[in-house]
DNA sequence: CTGTTAGCGCATTCAG
DNA sequence: CTGAATGCGCTAACAG
């Protein structure tokens, strides 16, 4: 079905169906023809012409890099609140991680009626950069910061330093409680991620350290492991550290899906280790019982793995905010031309700061 | 940009640009220059004409109900497999849920350059069933069986069959125990979901009835809750239950999320129940005390809530392969214009099948 | 091998 | 108010 046949059938010229699509002046007579008309035939209008024609889809793409996590959900639910509200939709496409398909999908995008693009950045690699200096279409970057388009991120090396400095309020012997403090397990270890992810991997980390430094304490690089976003990955990386060191107090993660993983370690090393029951040939059986002791924090609020994590020190970033600014940015410079860059940070909240209030058990 | 634009710059005609982007017969010489112009100007073609033209864009819609979701990041990575590999790309819409954005997606998708749509179905409406009978596109229905569209669903009746027996058989006296189990908490619960979903709602309920039947059991209504597809719904539906009923042996749910939700409600229910610390009229302290003898099931093999549930009788059912096969289904209408209709129905497989071995404490 | 020509389906001039 | 004509950017015939 075409506008033309359309018209035929109607009696009139293609111009008027169009005019009457579109709310035109048709007069009242052949408005009811044509109505009648696309109602039996159940025409629709090739959006895809149309926007050859208009330039204009009323659509936003996004580039997301996996579908199945709560914190870009999050983003894109505050993506398509704005969007809706403002009466376009919203297509998601996912890169599984893989930079290259990344890159694909964004000219995908470009090249395809969107007027503009949400991307929910990683790593920004130089491909990415020199795509967003040339793209033909508005795009905003949430989640990480650049240089090379709007963009939307959050105070991750706040958020590190704040837990970097709980964490150390934790792990440090109390006035009061003294001498005997100082015998328990007092180290500190972090599992991060990819140093190719600025956000997580590099500001959230350094963020932490400053914030141990600031309370006089080091993260030994004996102590620290590097984990994909995942709870499996999360789980060997704490694994490997209680394997190898046997006086850890608290055990840092980058992203509670790890802290998930992590505690899904301690839990089933600690469970193998019953003293009479496994035994290694270091005699760490004391330490494995008392490993209860050991707290995880995480960073992200994620609500799902509540249940996992019962609760853990975490930091709340404003994930669906920066999916409703990012949004908003993008609308400002598709509707109204806006041309003057903007860089945006959002804040965060601790969590559970109870940390060094009670052991937990 | 325009190959209009780029064909003046090299000197030659827009054709001979065409034919250079497609690999159609070209001068050495020509593609020289028209290499050069392209790369000084970052010439992109414009998919959106090209399409308008070609009516190929090598790309498919897939429209699913929520983005957060392990069974259909499942069914996504799937059909991605399958496109990625044939050369298409993949757009996701997601619906929230609501069945008029569902609808407004699939509209979209069907005036947009796509050469198929995939629907990850939840409620078929009437409205549904129009599209799919009118849509000038190919679509395929994942996860819900309809006669309207080519479609791939789950075995959902014979996994709750096979799921009502292990749980019958669990629940029934044993020969060898006797009278004594009797007196135990036997009696089945089951938190379903709306009905409008046809194959989670009906098919999976019923058969866990007819399963249960079966054996000699029979569902008392008053034994069975509704519940969304989140673990904060599991989780009230069954306080309720356990509020309601001191008698519930196994508590049945429809999915492994209800699930998790459900051992939450009884974790959280029992702990507030210790004998000599909380008291409630009916004396009911002895059954809440037993409680860790509720045993629970659901239905979809989570692996992500494996660390909440720990591991509970469960039904894996092929989400990965429906969506291969869903995206070869799609294909085949695409490039070989099969024309027969087809309706596929996947099996399943029992999963933690100890529950009558083991008492879960 | 190459350029010219003619649309894809639609919206928008511009004369009626 | 209306229809004929034009072109969005590209590809497919076609005749060189």
């Amino acid at each position: 079905m075409t506008i033309k046949e359309i018209a035929q059938l109607a009696g009139v010229s293609s111009a008027a169906v169009s005019r009457y699509l579109n709310g035109g002046y048709v007069s009242e007579e052949k408005k009811e023809q044509i109505k009648k008309v696309i109602e039996e035939t159940g025409y629709q209008p090739s959006a895809q012409a149309r926007i050859l024609r208009t330039k204009k889809a009323c659509l936003v793409g996004v580039v997301v890099p996996k579908i199945n996590s709560e914190s870009i959900s999050r983003v894109t639910a505050g993506i398509e609140q704005v969007l809706s509200r403002r009466g376009y939709q919203m297509l998601l496409a996912s890169t599984d991680n893989d930079p290259a398909k990344e890159i694909a999908y964004l000219k995908l995008f470009e090249n395809y009626p969107v007027d503009g693009i949400i991307l929910i950045g990683t790593v920004i690699t130089a491909e990415h950069r020199k795509f967003l200096k040339n793209s033909r279409v508005p795009v905003v970057v949430v989640g990480q910061y650049t240089k090379y388009a709007n963009c939307i991120y959050h105070d991750d090396y706040g958020a590190g330093k704040a837990m970097g400095k709980l964490v150390a309020s934790a792990v440090k012997p109390d006035a009061a409680s003294g001498e005997k403090a100082q015998q328990e397990r007092s180290k500190v270890a972090y599992i991060g991620v990819t140093r190719e992810d600025r956000a997580v991997g590099v500001s959230r980390e350094e963020g932490f350290r400053a914030g141990l430094k600031s309370e006089g304490i080091e993260l030994d690089a004996e102590y620290v492991r590097q984990a994909e976003f995942t709870m499996d990955s999360g789980y060997r990386a704490a694994l490997d550290l209680l394997t190898e060191k046997r006086d850890i107090g608290i055990l840092a993660c980058a992203t509670d899906t790890i802290a998930a993983g992590a505690i899904e370690a301690i839990l089933t090393y600690s469970k193998s280790r019953v003293p009479g029951t496994v035994k290694d040939s270091g005699g760490r059986m004391q330490y494995i019982l008392e490993n209860f002791r050991i707290r995880v924090t995480g960073f992200g609020d994620n609500q799902f793995l509540k249940a996992v994590t019962g609760g853990i020190p975490t930091v709340h970033f404003g994930y669906k905010t920066s999916g409703i600014r990012g949004a908003e940015l993008l609308l400002d410079v598709i509707e109204r031309g806006e041309k003057i860059p903007v860089e945006m940070k959002l804040g965060f909240r601790l969590v559970n700061e109870k940390i060094n209030i009670k052991n937990n058990k």
